[in-house]
DNA sequence: GCCAACGTTGGC
DNA sequence: GCCAACGTTGGC
């Protein structure tokens, strides 16, 4: 089992949106970052779990737990002309972009934020906090996310 | 809204 | 394959 962690502006679409969506869960579409498509497509794997983290808000902060249901998804974003996330060169026969779904698990009883990630060493390794970290999908170690928990869910 | 840090595109 | 120009992310 491995975990992750997937960035979404809450404006968009935020922790209790996929909360909203129950057991059914949400098909994480519009990553059009190659090295973030390649982790939900090479890596990321049913029963894995997902920090989700609000970014581009406020207060950028882990919010919650989610777990992956679902893997190995073509994004039908890409194949709606309508979406903003279209793209011309996504057929179904060989899509580009493959995700993931994903369905709430908890909401931590305490954010954990940014600011808060950044001040501490035991998490001075994650990507989030460093320089450039713009991955909006990254790996997590198991240490990192016992931490994050045991902190959250206090 | 600014801007640093990336990522992507496309001419050569 | 290099690299300048451009676009995006995301914290502040």
């Amino acid at each position: 089992m491995k975990y992750w962690l997937f960035k979404s502006e809450p404006d968009d679409f935020s922790f209790d949106d996929l909360i909203a969506t129950k057991s059914k869960g949400e098909i994480w579409d519009g990553i059009r970052n190659y090295q973030a498509r390649n982790f939900l497509r090479d890596e990321v794997s049913v029963g894995d779990g997902v920090l989700f983290y609000h970014s581009s808000c406020k207060t950028p902060a882990v919010i919650g737990i989610a777990e992956v249901i679902e893997t190995q998804i073509a994004d039908p974003s890409a194949f709606d002309r309508d979406s903003k996330y279209f793209d011309e060169k996504s057929t179904e026969d060989n899509p580009r972009w493959i995700t993931v779904k994903i369905k709430a698990n908890k909401a931590l009883k305490q954010s954990i934020t940014l600011k808060q990630m950044k001040a501490d060493a035991n998490l001075a390794e994650m990507h989030l906090v460093a320089k450039g970290g713009r991955l909006s999908i990254q790996p997590v170690k198991h240490n990192e996310w016992e931490y994050i928990l045991n902190l959250g869910l206090e």
